[in-house]
DNA sequence: CTTTGAGTGGTTATCGGTATCCCATGCCAC
DNA sequence: GTGGCATGGGATACCGATAACCACTCAAAG
């Protein structure tokens, strides 16, 4: 039934129906509700009934290739499973949606690589700016962004070297934080679990952060435990949980790259017998929903996801709009958004 | 330092550079490896070095303008926070990704307003196809997309009266099957935890056919709690399965929409001490993640999410291809993506 | 009654590629 | 030697909107 394939009802066959030229047809469907004078209004009603009867849809590429504006913002984040990047992409859609701007997704898998190759072909389709998960990127990819003359904002990090805009915050800190929590909660002997590779950076930031805290306090260092490849997952948790106490048996809390780890890792613990927090205490990081609903909750490092999106969305806007108005570029912004501990039942 | 404001390279200015015409380079960019005589390929490589000189991407926005291809397909999935839709995302992208395709995603948030105002936009920027999830769809989204006149494939579902071509199965006959296996199992009095309103066409057909099962084996009806809008989260499943008991002390297993709605419901029997399976035995949808990996592991229905992806990218494909090619339309296909009840420890 | 000005709607010239048609060239076979 | 044919690359005409400029109208002010 469906397309009689003749997808031909263009604005100028609007126009001729209606009886106006192209042009009017242009302005009644974008400007956003003429001065209310009485002759143009009407005007305008016949042409977007006219429209409506047509079954006429504006033709985004066209309209793009003239104004020269896409009307898209491109963001790029490591993973769409199981991830808060998804909800921090849902804060940038909602952030660019009152400006009319639509939101193109691209997923990295965590490597730098296809990176690039994804921003090359989103770059390809002339994004009115672009949103990046972390601060580090190969060479390749920088250069594009600043040949593309176009804001960007890093996200999820806080990088020493920022391409031009930032929202996030330090993971060596925030984790560094949590380290100190877990010290204060009495344990001695900390270790962490993680990805094996240096690529996820965040992953990387957060060891960092574990390995100063412990040296900091004097705790005994390097109870480290590196599984596969990031995203780290609940199986391989439980797998490097049982890894650690079997190497390091003293050791009596441990931190986790995410909570997904952590939740694998505590349900392994259940699985075996070995109580949380009595034998061991779990942390992770990223306040997932599943730490705040299994048994026991387990503690955390939580930070607004969506909060990262919508800032990061919200600058990104002003960006844009200080390149169009004045034509000139935004000073390099950072924002830093707050993280805390969540102290749960698992530490 | 970025941007001089000079993003003025483009084709011609290559052409010139190299000294040929603009068609030439065109065809060098898009010829997939020019038919390797000898002086063809050496211009070839002098116009790539060019354009890499000269920091030169083509614009696809012209190019999309131009040939009439756009180079994308759109996908329309509920959410992308914990939820399966995201792998069928990754494997939609997975299978297109090889003709040279773009997936540009959009999410509905389960409301059939937000899939038709999403679709509108998406179809301004001519995708080559769309995605659906679901089979249900507002009469103006159905319009929309005939009149499109492009390739449309439904998923997650096999609606009575599809649009085009359709990649599910049955969550209706799946729950089913899931209810026969807890009887077969020798539970006798079966209570089903769902999200309250059928805004998500595919709860409510998990709910019909739970009651249809349930009502096939004769086993006590009516034992059903709703509680919030979908997607029901962990916290609505841990609050639910409480509100069963209280309602129907009878009951000895309980069937929930969703894997992360059985683990909430897990959570909160663990938190107040009943057994699972010994008081209650928990069933979910989806065997996501945490329903292999949590203690006890949770007895669900597992479809292979990716897989449905992969299909309907397949599918899709090869309708493009059609339309291209000859110019017709495929026949109408209908694609059975296969499930099974994993019987774990929670039943 | 003329002048001024705001606001409306038409005309024309693109935007940056690709489709299409065309000629020039070179190689082969007769 | 010449006709036939395959192939490479140039010239031109668009694709469907909007920007920019212009002509015109009507009303209020001088």
């Amino acid at each position: 039934m469906a397309g009689t394939k003749a997808r031909a009802v263009t604005m100028a066959d609007v126009a001729a129906q209606v009886g106006v030229s192209k042009m009017t047809v242009s302005r009644a469907l974008n400007r956003p509700t003429s001065s209310a004078r009485g002759s143009t209004e009407a005007l305008r009603q016949r042409i977007l009934a006219a429209c409506e009867q047509m079954g006429y849809v504006i033709d985004q590429t066209a309209r793009t290739f003239s104004s020269k504006r896409s009307g898209f913002v491109a963001a790029v984040i490591p993973s769409l499973n199981n991830s808060n990047f998804s909800e921090t992409a849902q804060g940038i859609t909602a952030a660019v949606a009152a400006s009319g701007l639509q939101l193109l997704l691209g997923t990295s898998d965590y490597r730098l690589e296809a990176e690039e190759q994804l921003l090359r072909s989103l770059l390809m389709r002339r994004p009115e700016g672009v949103i990046l998960t972390g601060g580090s990127h190969s060479p390749a990819a920088r250069a594009m962004l600043l040949a593309a003359g176009i804001p960007v904002v890093e996200t999820w990090d806080l990088p020493a070297e920022p391409i031009e805009h930032t929202v996030g915050f330090s993971n060596a800190a925030a984790t560094a934080a949590l380290v100190q929590h877990l010290h204060g909660k009495g344990y001695r002997s900390i270790g962490f679990i993680g990805g094996m590779s240096d690529r996820d950076s965040r992953g990387a930031d957060r060891r960092r952060g574990y390995a100063q805290a412990v040296a900091e306090l004097g705790l005994p260092a390097g109870r480290v435990v590196s599984v596969g490849q990031p995203p780290m997952s609940m199986a391989q948790g439980a797998q490097a949980v049982q890894q650690l106490l079997q190497q390091w048996p003293d050791v009596d809390a441990v931190v986790c790259v995410s909570d997904l780890s952590a939740f694998g890792a505590l349900s392994a613990c259940q699985r075996l017998g070995w109580q949380v927090p009595g034998r061991i205490a779990i942390a992770g990081f990223g306040d997932f929903e599943v730490a705040k609903n299994c048994h026991p909750r387990l503690t955390t490092v939580a930070v607004d996801c969506a909060a990262i999106g919508q800032a990061a969305g919200e600058l990104l806007l002003r960006a844009i709009d200080a390149a169009r108005r004045g034509g000139q570029r935004l000073p390099p912004e950072v924002v830093n958004i707050p993280f805390h501990i969540e102290q749960r039942e698992s530490t």
